[in-house]
RNA sequence: GCACCUGUAGCUCAGUGGAUAGAGCACCGGACUUCUAAUCCGACGGUCGCAGGUUCGAAUCCUGCCAGGUGCGCCA
């Protein structure tokens, strides 16, 4: 099984160290795809100046050296010392056959690594908006495709669950009864319940009074305050569940580890940044001060992690917990998918841990940004009348116009059907929407067009691996029993085998960069070499046996991957659509 | 004021220092007696924000400027 790009790396190393002598082999041959062969070598042209020589002199010794007649059907050096290489037809089908035979599809197994994975963080008695529903959708998929790679994963769910508003939060949960329709509110509208206990806390003194006193019952762990707190999250956790069922996203209680978690450990975390003094008192507050980091005026800005009150901040627990992380569960690469505007906190924070010494170098930590959901209007995602859109309203209205769509196209299936698939591509065309662009830039926020059938979209995919199946359905096969063997004539033929052996370099790269749009790019190239090659290449119709096993086994192995790329980003591919 | 992010086709977005910068949508023109036409094929469309610099070569790296966004002392 091999990524092309990687044989001819090796390749072409091989010999630039043959015609340029040993120090030279371990030079970058800087192989990319071509627009004039499938492939270019591109280190004559950096090695000549080194050399004192002509690129295209570099160039004809590197290809006077290379061997590569078992891979390549032409090597041709063109333009200033460019050197173009065209794969094999047989070599690019025996590659696509050994993809067949791998239940891997070529990609590779790293060393397992311990990667907790932060993302997803909603608040309790909050609604989650589309900015929790990125950095669950995007987290999501990075935590797949990071176990698939192989390593230990380790699902973090930060979640909001400590700090003063839970001191109103518990006065009106104690007020409208723990077992109340109003308390219910937390299950399916939790906005709905903090806008009351709001509501009373700015308008009720004597609200305000009590829910003050309850933060301070709270902290200092008195057991009927910390039994109701526990209820709140308890009907908390009932949202979060749901709105996680809903969207196929593989978080569970399990996962749950919010900042009350780390509350034992933040006065220690003081007392030992004080200690070594990296940390000082200032305007009666515990800062720490770090080069670089200035604010308006041209003010050093603090990393609080002691309020003048004797509070403490969640740069104190967001310390905790990357110690906790680091000595606990042994993390070897720490992983933030989180809103970028919190860019600066994170770089102060892990400074400071790491000259506390409870982030070692070799501990890599990568804060995965998450950009803003626009609307059409390129501002914050609100409805109408300016509010912040309820999550679930917004799934229900995705699987709403999936279901007017299917309902329209597909009249033939019965209900139950057409809802299930409805469901399939309204949630995935969320999900695909948020994880194939960028995570870090903005993004607008478009029904119209994450629906759409054609174009870089969750359904398209999905229609493609539909028809892949239909095409099995009508042939009474299976696909796994399609073994080959893979010939290839027909351009599109090629061009689908190539777009194949793909999947496994994508993957890795996405496992590296954290960039899981990287994925869905590749996704859709293959979806539209095999559109193409379903157009031009009859299957089934197919007149000829042969062509026809070899044809089937290229269906099948586009289905394997489409269904494993989807799933490695958490949507779910529909038998039929 | 400082820091970070962004600026690429009318719109939404890709783009590993490499040749003539790519998709999708929209618009225009074609293809259904054929495995799902919810599709496909073609055409049109660009001062890669601006100006310098590094380099054999820059959308990509560096500097400055312009525009937009975000953050910047006791919320998390």
């Amino acid at each position: 099984m091999a990524d092309p790009q990687e044989v001819l790396s090796q390749r072409v190393r091989s010999a630039l160290g043959a015609a340029l002598g040993a120090d030279y082999a371990g030079t970058d041959p800087v192989i990319r795809p071509s627009q004039f062969a499938d492939y270019q070598a591109n280190a004559a042209l950096a090695l000549a100046k080194k050399l004192g020589r002509k690129p295209r002199d570099v160039a004809s010794d590197i290809v006077a050296r290379l061997e590569v007649d078992d891979v390549c059907r032409e090597v041709e050096i063109s333009g200033p010392g460019f050197v173009n290489m065209t794969l094999r037809d047989d070599w690019i089908a025996g590659q696509a056959q050994d993809l067949l035979a791998d239940p891997r599809l070529g990609v590779p197994e790293q060393p397992k690594q311990n990667i907790p994975v932060d993302y997803s963080a909603p608040n309790v008695a909050k609604e989650m908006h589309v900015g929790h529903l990125r950095t669950t959708v995007v987290g999501d998929a990075l935590v797949r495709t990071l176990e698939f790679l192989g390593h230990n994963v380790i699902r973090q769910n930060h979640i909001g669950d400590w700090g003063t508003p839970f001191g109103m939060l518990i006065e009106h949960l104690l007020e409208v009864g723990e077992h109340s329709a109003d308390a219910d509110l937390l299950k399916t509208d939790p906005n709905a319940f903090y806008q009351a206990a709001k509501e009373k806390f700015d308008t009720s003194e004597d609200f305000a009074v009590r829910a003050r006193r309850r933060v301070v019952a709270l902290q200092g762990g008195d057991a009927e305050t910390l039994r109701l707190w526990q209820g709140l999250i308890d009907l908390s956790k009932v949202y979060f569940n749901k709105v996680y069922t809903t969207l196929g996203v593989t978080l569970t209680d399990a996962d749950l580890a919010g900042e009350s978690t780390y509350n034992d450990a933040l006065a220690g975390v003081c007392a030992e940044l004080e200690r070594a003094g990296i940390a000082e008192q200032s305007e009666g507050a515990l800062c720490v001060f770090l080069e670089g980091f200035t604010g308006r005026e041209g003010n050093p800005v603090p990393l609080i992690v002691r309020k003048s009150d004797g509070g403490y901040t969640y740069a104190t627990t967001d310390l905790a917990t990357v110690r906790y992380r680091v000595e606990e569960l042994k993390a070897d690469r720490i992983v933030y998918v989180v809103g970028a505007p919190q860019a600066m906190h994170f770089q102060m924070m892990w400074e400071t841990a790491r000259k506390a010494g409870w982030l070692p170098e070799s501990v890599e930590t990568v804060h995965v940004q998450i950009g803003n959901v626009l609307g059409t209007d390129g501002k914050i995602l609100r409805t109408r009348s300016g509010k912040p859109i309820r999550l679930m309203a917004l799934l229900d209205e995705a699987v709403e116009r999936a279901t007017r769509v299917v309902a329209e196209n597909r009249p033939d299936l019965d209900e139950q059907t057409r809802a299930a698939i409805a469901r399939d591509v309204g949630i995935g065309a969320v999900k695909y929407a948020d994880l194939s662009v960028s995570h870090d830039t903005e993004y607008v926020f478009d029904f119209d067009r994450m629906l759409a059938l054609n174009g870089n979209t969750g359904p398209y995919l999905q229609y493609a691996a539909a028809r892949i199946r239909s095409i099995f359905r009508k042939g009474g096969l299976a696909p796994e029993d399609a073994v080959g063997p893979i010939a290839l004539a027909e351009p599109a033929e090629r061009e689908l085998a190539l777009a194949l052996l793909g999947f496994g370099p994508v993957v890795r790269l996405v496992g590296d960069t954290l960039e899981p749009h990287r994925l869905c790019g590749y996704l859709f190239d293959l979806a539209q070499a095999f559109t193409s090659f379903y157009e031009r290449c009859p299957v089934l119709k197919a007149e000829d046996s042969t062509v026809r096993g070899s044809r089937l086994a290229l269906t099948a192995a586009t289905l394997r991957t489409l269904v494993q790329g989807l799933a490695l980003l958490g949507v779910h591919a529909p038998e039929r659509m």
